[in-house]
RNA sequence: CGGGAUGUGGCGCAGUUGGCUAGCGCGCGCGGUUUGGGACCGCGAGGCCGGAGGUUCGAGUCCUCUCAUCCCGACCA
């Protein structure tokens, strides 16, 4: 991509509206465009960056067995009156339409009903177990107040997955096997040395915890007790003695500590699925109940918890598996000869799938370099008029100030 | 939803106790000097002051209502 053509724009300066820096960072580098409060469009550089995210969820909840789907935003009513989860009494943050003849409808703000309502048409029997679906689709919950940027909006993005089992051992498998799948996709986000397994309250449906992956950092709304050792941890809304004992944690050993929730897995019971009428027939004929789970992770909310933990003050500073590019390439000054070479470049490099944003404006160098920085490309490649006699390039790391002169293999080599 | 605050060119802001043609910086366009960490000079385009109503000879400045945004709290099934 030429820069050029980008139709973003970098800022020096942020609108004052927006406090939260994940959200600031984030504009002045033209990666989002704030719609109302909660609500943020994706520009090129910011969809480029959520599709790398999604990639990398995806992949590791195939691992796992999770099949994707995609479950509609609009929701029939009457699936939700038999959950007792329609009234706005025991859920406040529905947003809610109406059909021309009146018809309500839901906006989507969770998937239990919709997702077992409609595998109840395929799951029949023993055989048809065990079953893990998922989606990755965006989210509408009415929350009373929006704020700190991407991490609490109105619209968000999320990975939901539903697994249901036959059993409660077998569903205890899976759910093993979705938290190792959690741990993969935390680590390939460069948040794994922060993230920790935290024990939390398991809702209504269960005396079991529910587990949250939270990551540790200042923004977090959350506050929970870390024990660095066992790399586990406990949300303050469950610190008690009694629960401490139970999980075999220690207070001695906890550092109080804030957090952002990123992902979170729940067992569910049988309840939605006894609910919406959906069982099974076991080897005996007999009809048996569903243990289900679901397991959530924020897309958009990772944008912006990653943007914000990988920033520094000249601007953000990508991980290279979800930089929007991984190499910024320009030349020193609009010389012929330079162009010529860099263009050459440019193109060798995105031949091999190396993706590249290729700075072709002419402006002086500090515009340029306080770019690269601001969007946080991994690696610059400048092309000058000293060192391209020799046929090195300029070669950087955003999180270095080293420069590195190397030839067009060398460069290759290091950028793969 | 309770409390607090703010809305003035694209962005950040100034605008005295109401008073003349609403300013400044950044950004944008044109011309020129520059060219290794956001340079400089000149010229220029762009706002009716969130919206509605009111007080007044006169409102960006005062009053009422309303919309939006931010912060704290509550809430987050």
């Amino acid at each position: 991509m030429k820069f050029s053509k980008l139709i973003s724009k970098t800022s020096k300066t942020v609108p004052s509206d927006e406090t939260a820096i994940n959200a600031q960072l984030l504009i002045k580098a033209g990666y989002i465009h704030k719609e109302m409060a909660g609500v943020y469009a994706y520009l090129p550089l910011g969809l480029i960056v959520l599709e790398h995210i999604k990639q990398i969820v995806r992949e590791e909840m195939n691992k796992v067995g999770g099949q994707e789907l995609l479950m509609s935003t609009l929701q029939p009513k009457d699936i939700w009156l038999k959950t007792d989860r329609w009234d706005d009494k025991k859920v406040d943050n529905w947003f809610k339409t109406k059909l021309v003849n009146g018809t309500e409808l839901g906006v989507g703000l969770t998937h239990e009903e919709p997702i077992v309502d409609a595998l109840g048409d395929f799951i029949k029997s023993y055989k048809d177990l065990p079953v893990i679906v998922y989606q990755i689709q965006n989210k509408f919950r009415n929350e009373l107040r929006a704020k700190s940027g991407l991490l609490r909006g109105r619209e968000f993005l999320m990975k939901d997955m539903y697994s249901f089992a036959s059993n409660q051992q077998e569903h205890q498998e899976i759910y093993n096997l979705i938290l190792k799948g959690y741990y993969a996709v935390y680590e390939r986000l460069g948040l794994g040395d922060n993230t920790y397994r935290t024990y939390a309250d398991g809702g209504i449906f269960t005396d079991r915890f529910s587990d949250e992956f939270q990551t540790v950092s200042e923004i977090g709304e959350d506050v929970i007790y870390l024990d660095k050792v066992k790399k586990i941890a406990i949300n303050q809304e469950i610190f008690k003695k009694e629960n401490l004992q139970k999980l075999g944690l220690n207070s001695a050993d906890l550092v109080k500590v804030k957090a952002v929730e990123v992902g979170n897995t729940f067992h569910l019971e049988s309840k939605y699925t006894d609910a919406l009428d959906v069982y099974y027939t076991n080897k005996d004929g007999q009809r048996q109940s569903i243990i289900m789970g679901c397991y959530g992770i924020g897309i958009s909310r990772l944008l912006g918890v990653i943007a914000e933990h990988f920033s520094d003050e000249k601007g953000l500073n990508w991980p290279v598996e979800i930089a929007p590019y991984k190499v910024y390439l320009t030349f020193i000054k609009e010389e012929p000869k330079l162009v010529k070479i860099a263009d050459k470049l440019y193109q060798d490099l995105t031949l091999l799938g190396i993706a590249v944003i290729y700075d072709d404006r002419n402006v002086r160098p500090a515009d340029k370099f306080a770019d690269a920085d601001l969007l946080g490309i991994p690696f610059r490649v400048v092309v000058n008029d000293q060192t391209i006699k020799d046929q090195l390039y300029e070669f950087k790391l955003r999180s270095s100030p080293h420069l590195k002169y190397l030839s067009q293999t060398e460069l290759i080599k290091m950028i793969q």
